[in-house]
DNA sequence: TATTGTTATACTCTATAACTATA
DNA sequence: TATAGTTATAGAGTATAACAATA
């Protein structure tokens, strides 16, 4: 009989809370579909309409910020546009630029899109005002990189 | 001076967690869709095909469980199938039902797809032990419903 | 009749490459 | 020449509706 070698893999507790959060991902992306359905907008047009419902960017920053292509964000600016939620200013300073900004009805769209997100209901209800004070220390200290 | 109205709000600490939150599940989404690219797989290729490494599914219940519908799975299911990755078995019970399950090699990539995702390294290994644990536990009860 | 899986269709998102207008 | 935005194109995911095989 030998001894079980002492591998050390990538920490069991990890992989737990890994797959934890990969719950917490899918549900919480199923129910920003859902709003945003709701709001008749599809995923992408309402992360985009809540970047720009904070300030105007250019196309490239969106770009970015969605990180995707500039070109995708081309066309979803565009049906954005053609239901009055977003326009494109020019910029003063560089006239290769476009700001893409929201109108006033987007911005309210953007608010009532954030409230109807069931997910700050449901699950963090289940916490208390301590427990949720914690998970936002620990989530921040994951972000904080 | 007019004390300051005590309005309760859908609570200011819920609104920070929720955006937390988000800010995880962005991060997890793009890493998880680039462990899936360094493996020529899809994001969606990838959550199905991670499904079927623990067990055969019908192709019903995989549309549940990747809360889309049924029709999506067929076209999933054809290329994962074109590769080799995964085939369509016969139900013996109900000749109408079709059986998807991983190949050996479907299995190897999922593991090594699994063992690629970063997420598990980065931000969580600023975190100690006695935090991951505080956060797993954190994360189970918000789940639990 | 109801259910399982598929097909057909249309729309959106996505990356790549080529184009235009500015800088 | 380099950059910002667009267009063109092709592949993939998505929902809806209609269909064949089976229950």
């Amino acid at each position: 009989m030998t001894t079980p070698p002492k591998i050390h893999r990538p920490d069991e507790l990890t992989f737990e809370v890994v797959d934890l959060i990969g719950a917490v991902v899918a549900r919480y992306h199923a129910e920003y579909e859902e709003a945003a359905a709701e709001h008749t907008l599809t995923g992408a047009q309402a992360r985009l309409l809540s970047l720009l419902s904070l300030e105007p960017l250019p196309m490239r920053k969106l770009a970015q910020r969605l990180r995707c292509e500039p070109s995708n964000v081309t066309g979803i600016v565009d049906r954005l546009e053609s239901r009055g939620l977003v326009e494109r200013r020019p910029d003063p300073a560089d006239r290769r630029v476009k700001l893409a900004a929201a109108t006033e009805e987007g911005r309210q769209v953007a608010r009532s899109l954030r409230e109807s997100l069931r997910f700050a209901r449901e699950p963090l209800a289940g916490l208390s005002e301590d427990e949720r004070l914690a998970l936002r220390d620990l989530l921040r200290r994951m972000l904080a990189d």
